[in-house]
DNA sequence: TACAAATCATTTGTGTTAGAATCAACGAAA
DNA sequence: TTTCGTTGATTCTAACACAAATGATTTGTA
């Protein structure tokens, strides 16, 4: 692409995308390792903590819940399963579906866990100024914004569309521009 | 005790974590699919990029450019090597070193590549008045120093040309580097 | 010179992530 | 009932990511 030099503008947008790289590398590593629990990974206590919330729930929709794809939720759920941690079973109703709880280890695990990855970056955000904290939220809001015009979900949490938004991110042509 | 939640302060912070996982989940997403330029993925084409800039690098450097483990970017290489978009040369001064550069096949790729990833984000960046992206960049520069000063260690920046958009985020310069 | 320590790339092992294909089961329609 | 399309979980393949260990080489030191 064109290399506009010029201003102060240039530099800054550079700047936001080098520190997003940095924010992503420390947030993802911090995850892998320091979030460590009882040798469980950062994905797997999030799952944990999603299900200590919502147990029993299906397969389906903890990958909905966690932002990820179903097989990737399936190996996880593999390896807590086989740490005790969690218990699978097939619902009566309907044979496709397999709900995961927690098992009393699991609930134990869950308890101990502190406040895990989000820990770090808490803290640091507790302890900025209201008026830094509110410039730096600002400035999430806003790329969120940016990306959210493209494709990006709405809130949620607990929204079932999730999904449904979420598969399309990276074909934005598919949008018709509705959005708000 | 102190614990007081459901202050406007409190919201504000969830917000910035929950922001924060959006932005990853979409920027994660869209360098892994649809950054593909010539069968390429995103971290692949992002090694190149770094090439066409300072080839030829030691694999040790291209990693520290990347903010990768080594290990990582060995993988990397091996794919790109496969391709034919990258060469092997074992260093004469130092034949521990290993440095790497682009082909002309590799070359002519690197040419073709837009703009990726960041596409988005700057075109959306781009579109922001003056006063949002410096309250963008703010934001992101706060979350920077959080976790710079707490725990993120090796981003190292060393090289020059990596911290030439940056400047002084965090100045890790002052740390001896105690990496783990 | 000899020998210990550091450096560099790589290999090995584990885990995360996604997409495609597969298989079983459900639901609706002919 | 049989058929067909869909849904739900899983498996398979491929890539990424890191830590720890390996092997080769260089550097530092006695």
């Amino acid at each position: 692409m064109k290399e506009m030099p010029s201003t102060r503008r240039d530099m800054e947008i550079a700047d936001v995308l080098d520190n997003l790289r940095r924010v992503f590398k420390v947030v993802h590593r911090y995850s892998k390792r320091a979030e460590k629990v009882g040798g469980l990974t950062g994905p797997q206590v999030w799952a944990m903590k999603v299900l200590a919330e919502s147990a029993p729930i299906r397969v389906t929709d903890l990958a909905r819940r966690m932002y990820l794809h179903p097989s990737t939720v399936v190996g996880i759920l593999d390896r807590l399963e086989h740490h005790a941690q969690v218990a699978r079973r097939r619902s009566r109703q309907d044979h496709r579906v397999v709900t995961v709880s927690l098992t009393a280890k699991g609930r134990e695990t869950v308890s101990k866990v502190p406040e895990i990855a989000q820990g770090l970056l808490l803290n640091g955000l507790k302890d900025l100024s209201d008026k830094d904290l509110q410039t730096t939220s600002e400035g999430l809001r806003r790329l969120v914004g940016i990306l959210g015009v493209e494709g990006m979900p709405p809130p949620l949490l607990l929204s079932p569309e999730v999904n449904a938004s979420v598969g399309e991110i990276d074909d934005p042509a598919k949008r018709t521009g509705e959005n708000g």
